[in-house]
DNA sequence: GTCCAAATTGTATCATTGTATCAATGTACT
DNA sequence: AGTACATTGATACAATGATACAATTTGGAC
């Protein structure tokens, strides 16, 4: 059902950031842009793993916190759901938490590759002036 | 797994050449011989550091140093292993290649999350004041 | 339909592995 | 001596993996 999903997470296992935060993250970006819509299931915990190569506990911790942030509903033996009415915290704080994610994200992978803050800037500048207003290019 | 690099490793505790120092030179050889290859895990720094009769913490500062210089991957929980791409970043040209593809890749995220162009450039900045310069040391 | 065993799904607990922090040791230079 | 720095050791911690368990669903026997 949610092949879809799985398929378009993605995970670095040379971040520094922690796989179950990756998880995190993707899995609310994904309801922020609406590509995960509330009563949507998620792949089960040893689905997403097996498809990530990684152990299902660390994808059960993903969703166990989400669960607590009120995000997704995890029941079980029956599955994870994202939640029917999302506003624990509001679909807009939601969608500048994710952003705020992405540049976090941008910013930590080009330090660790030895740029300065000049050439960060620069470079989301030229890719400003190379994405117009077009959204759909293929991934 | 590795027990025949493991084996394979010796340290003088006499050389004048720290421990440290001596592991990351046997690794980069056992890579640069093909006894080591990408993808291979090296034993946990506890393990070596058994093995060698020395403290685990010194192994860590080795693989954390050739970490650092791409050499290997070191995963909190998992273990390390060899880059997948051994040169590590060694061409200015594909480092900067790495930058634009970060950089493409939070704006195409970002625009799908409906931002403009300066909240994609302040959230960018803002993330810029917020971490940190990291202190290179060694290579 | 009811019941029960098996499969499925998330949970709990502990082991394994790398990380962070500080202390102890040693060496070089005043 | 005394100071400064590098190296190594000790300890607590964070992230991931392995295993056994509990709740739910599923499917066949009756």
């Amino acid at each position: 059902m949610n092949k879809r999903f799985s398929e378009s997470i993605e995970i670095d296992l040379r971040s520094d950031l922690p796989i179950y935060l990756q998880i995190i993250e993707q899995v609310k970006r994904q309801i922020a842009d609406e590509t995960l819509k509330p009563g949507d299931q998620l792949p089960t915990v040893r689905a997403l793993a097996e498809e990530l190569r990684i152990n299902f506990n660390t994808v059960a911790r993903s969703y166990r916190m989400l669960d607590e942030a009120g995000v997704i509903s995890t029941q079980q033996g029956r599955g994870t759901y994202i939640t029917e009415k999302p506003p624990p915290m509001g679909s807009e704080h939601l969608r500048r938490e994710s952003l705020t994610a992405l540049a976090s994200r941008y910013v930590r992978e080009a330090r660790r590759l030895g740029f300065s803050f000049d050439e960060i800037r620069q470079y989301l500048q030229d890719q400003l002036e190379v994405q117009p207003e077009i959204n759909n290019e293929g991934e």
